[in-house]
DNA sequence: GGCACTGATGTCAGTCACTGTCACCCAGTA
DNA sequence: TACTGGGTGACAGTGACTGACATCAGTGCC
C-alpha cells in the first residue's frame, strides 16, 4: 500500500464528472472537487492544467489510435482512404462507454467554455492526423483538407452516436456520415434516402 | 460632443492589440489595458466579456455577410454551390485589412487560449451556415456538413492570405481550396498541380 | 539498521480575471 | 427646473491558478 489512496487523477475525474452534473460547470469550484476527491485543490493543479481539462484526459489515446491507423496503412492508399482506415480503427474506442460519454457530452453542451476546449481538441487530432498524412507523402492543402473532412466526419457522427439510444453503431454512422460528405461536395442534391434520426 | 472621450470600445480594441503584442497576451493584465485607452477595468468588462473577446468583435459582421448570401442564393442552387457564393460574398470583406489582420492573427497564433476563442467563432459561423441552409430545405446531415466544409475551405485559404505578402487574393485562394477539398473528397489521389506557396 | 533521496501531497501567500453594487455626472426631455 | 437614462468610476468581493516550501512514506544503498 502507498502512502495514500491510489488513483488520485481517476478519483479528481470522477469527483469532477459528478459535481459538474449536479450543480453544473460554473457552479463547482476546484474546492470542491478536490474535496470529494480526498485531496486539495492544489493537488487537482497538479493533475490538471485547467478546471476544464479533467473531462479531457481521454483525448490522447484517440489521438494515438488516429495517427497509428494512418501510418499502418497501405503506402498506394489515397488520402480520403487513408481518412477513413483511421475511423475504422477508432470506431470500436467508444463501444462500451456510452453513458459515460453522454453524461461527459452533456456537461460539454451546457457550457462555451467546455464547447471551446473540446474544439482545440479535435482541432488538435486534425492537425495531428494531417502531419501523419504528409509523412506519407501527401502535400498541402490535400493533407489539411483530408484531415479535416475526418475529424468533421467523426465529429457529426459522434454526436448523432450520442443522440441515439441503446448501442447505436459509431462505425456505421461514421461510414454515412463520409458517404454524405462525399455526395455533398460532389455537387449532388441532398436526398433523405439515408437513415436519419432527425428526419 | 459627449462626456467623455468617443469609441471607448475603439480605444480598448486599439489599446489591447497593441500591448499584446508588445508584452504578449498572458503578460497583459486588463488593467494595463483599460489604463492605455483612458479608461478603468470595469469599463473594459461592460465593453467585452472577457479578456480574450476583445479580439474578435468582427465577427458579427462576417456572419451575418456569409449568412445573408446563403439567404439570396438561388432556389434551385446545390448546396456547395450556395456555400461558394457566399465565400464569394466575404471575399472582400478583409481586401483593405491584410496588415491589420496579420497582427492579430500573430497574437492568436502564440496563444492557446485565443485559439480556443477563434475555433468557437468558426464553430458558430458554421452552425448559422447550416441553420440558413436548413432553413432553404436542405435536410440534415448535408446541411451540416456542407457548412463545415464551408468553413474549413475559409480557414484554410485564410490561413494562405494571412501567410502571404504583398495584397493575396482572398477569393482565388478560396476557390482553390475548394476545388482540392472537392478532389480530396472525391478519391482523387493528391497532385501539385495548383499554386502551392509551401512546395 | 541507518541514511540519503525521490516523489506525491499539503500549506500558505499571492496575482489577476471577472462580478455585484452603488455613486456619479452629463445628456435629453417634459 | 425636475426627472430619467446610460456610460462611467470606485470598491469590495469570489475563485481560478501559481510559486515556494514543508512533510513524509517508500526505495535503494551502505
Amino acid at each position: 500500500m502507498g502512502r495514500w489512496e491510489p488513483n488520485a487523477r481517476g478519483r479528481l475525474e470522477e469527483a469532477a464528472l459528478d459535481l459538474y452534473i449536479e450543480r453544473g460547470f460554473e457552479q463547482t469550484t476546484v474546492a470542491e472537487i478536490a474535496k470529494r476527491a480526498g485531496l486539495t485543490e492544489r493537488t487537482f493543479f497538479r493533475h490538471f492544467a485547467d478546471k476544464r481539462e479533467v473531462l479531457f484526459g481521454g483525448s490522447g489515446e484517440l489521438q494515438e489510435r488516429l495517427v497509428d491507423a494512418v501510418t499502418a496503412a497501405p503506402g498506394a492508399a489515397t488520402p480520403i482512404d487513408t481518412i477513413t482506415a483511421a475511423l475504422e480503427a477508432v470506431g470500436t474506442l467508444f463501444a462500451d462507454r456510452h453513458e459515460k460519454s453522454q453524461r461527459r457530452q452533456s456537461v460539454i453542451s451546457a457550457n462555451p467554455e467546455l464547447q471551446e476546449r473540446e474544439l482545440i481538441k479535435l482541432a488538435r487530432l486534425s492537425r495531428a492526423l494531417a502531419d501523419a498524412l504528409r509523412h506519407r507523402g501527401v502535400p498541402d492543402p490535400a493533407a489539411s483538407l483530408a484531415a479535416e473532412a475526418g475529424i468533421t466526419v467523426f465529429r457529426v457522427a459522434f454526436e448523432r452516436w450520442i443522440a441515439g439510444t441503446g448501442r447505436p453503431d459509431l462505425t456505421a454512422l461514421m461510414r454515412e456520415s463520409l458517404d454524405q460528405l462525399k455526395a455533398v461536395t460532389a455537387g449532388q442534391a441532398p436526398s433523405l434516402t439515408s437513415s436519419n434520426p432527425l428526419g
